[in-house]
DNA sequence: AATGAAAGTTGACGACTGTCAACCTCAGTT
DNA sequence: AACTGAGGTTGACAGTCGTCAACTTTCATT
């Protein structure tokens, strides 16, 4: 029963996986790289998906706004991942916005022209298969650690998952994720996350200064991640 | 911005269309059909997935158990619906279990047929990416939907959502689901469901007898559910 | 029709956590 | 060095909803 934090991350960065070079220049052919400062928007939530994208540097939080306003984050990409392509695939609107966190630099695939490619590519398609399969596992796994849980046990979690976003090198990764955006990926309120890091910054857990959030102690942050 | 109830079902009754008649053969050479019994276990969470299945009659319920023991329902299964094929694709254990709800009968396709016949038949390939895209849409949108919402609301929406899977044809459909089932699907307690219920009943909303619920005036149940 | 178990109902109570409001800190700019 | 605004912090308060416990109803089986 050992906490395992690859349950809550997608594996899309295996998408071109032994997928033939013939089909990779076609990739290429139809792409673009562009740059986009922190807080732009990559996508809005109701819009015609246009296109799938590949992070080359930077990160996007992935979020959906609920019909009184509040927005919830649903996932944050970072370097490596590939998104964007599964309203494209089923023919449906974007069911969430993707906002830049902070510079980022980003491949972009003609929309159309992947879904002809993966039409194609046997071997893309059933990537295309697995790594949905996949994501879809994650999404339950994490639904399924969020609810029934305190406030405490699931501002544990999201910080658990967030330490491997940030994550760099070996050294200590540093969390530089707002506050508003932590409680919003938690589902709770910015003055509650507030409270529990200070709560946590007290038991030596973390430290929590100048914006930075940096774990000490990865073990009981599980322990409390999975409701003792 | 109508209430759509479609955004929380499924498509996976669409898994077999424009496949060859060569592999619906095939399939059909893999399969057999079960009977189950209410509350027999079809699979448990964590075991090695062996079959991929389709429901011919009844309804089964997705369900998973978290860490304290309380277990939360995912979604239920009716006729015409097929399930299982994810963690096959992916290779993983299973994340949920599935237990019958009332007496069914289940066609059940060989595993490792049914990947293999998937790899070759282009059409089968493609509907599964276009399935899992929306199946994973579906998820977004009532994960969406259930968050930042007061138990009321929660209650509403699943039962819009089960008075769907309830019908059968134009009257209106009476819905049988236990209220601990109703109360697990909705992420709350069976008191509180009970509470609602008996509210809705006072407001004339619905009628809930001889532990039969059958809705009454849907407009203002999704109201309800829409957060007003 | 009697029985027992499962399912459903009702009431009392209090903790958790969201809301509101005021205030503080700090980085970047003039 | 003062200014400014976004982001962060702290306190007070109240409503929702989960928990516990007791009770009633329903239904399958004999």
């Amino acid at each position: 029963m050992n906490f395992d934090i690859s349950k809550y991350h997608f594996r899309s960065d295996k998408l071109f996986n032994s997928v033939l070079p013939l089909y990779i220049d076609e990739l290429q052919a139809i792409s673009k790289v562009v740059q986009l400062k922190k807080g732009e928007e990559l996508y809005r939530e109701g819009s015609m998906p246009k296109a799938v994208y590949r992070v080359k540097k930077g990160k996007i939080k992935i979020q959906q706004t609920s019909a009184d306003g509040k927005s919830r984050i649903v996932y944050i990409y970072t370097v490596g991942e590939c998104f964007g392509f599964r309203p494209i695939l089923c023919n449906e609107m974007h069911p969430v916005s993707a906002l830049i966190l902070e510079e980022s630099e980003i491949e972009v695939y003609n929309g159309k022209g992947f879904v002809d490619i993966a039409k194609r590519s046997p071997n893309l398609s059933f990537n295309l298969v697995e790594i949905l399969s996949f994501e879809f596992n994650v999404w339950i796994n994490l639904i399924g650690s969020l609810s029934h849980k305190s406030t405490k046990e699931r501002i544990a979690l999201i910080l658990l998952i967030l330490n491997e976003k940030y994550r760099t090198s070996d050294i200590d990764p540093i969390i530089t994720l707002s506050k508003a955006d932590i409680a919003s990926y938690s589902e709770t309120t910015e003055e509650t996350v507030v409270r529990v890091l200070t709560f946590f910054k007290e038991q030596g857990i973390l430290s929590n200064e100048a914006k930075k959030v940096i774990i000490k102690n990865k073990r009981i942050l599980e322990i409390i991640a999975e409701g003792f």
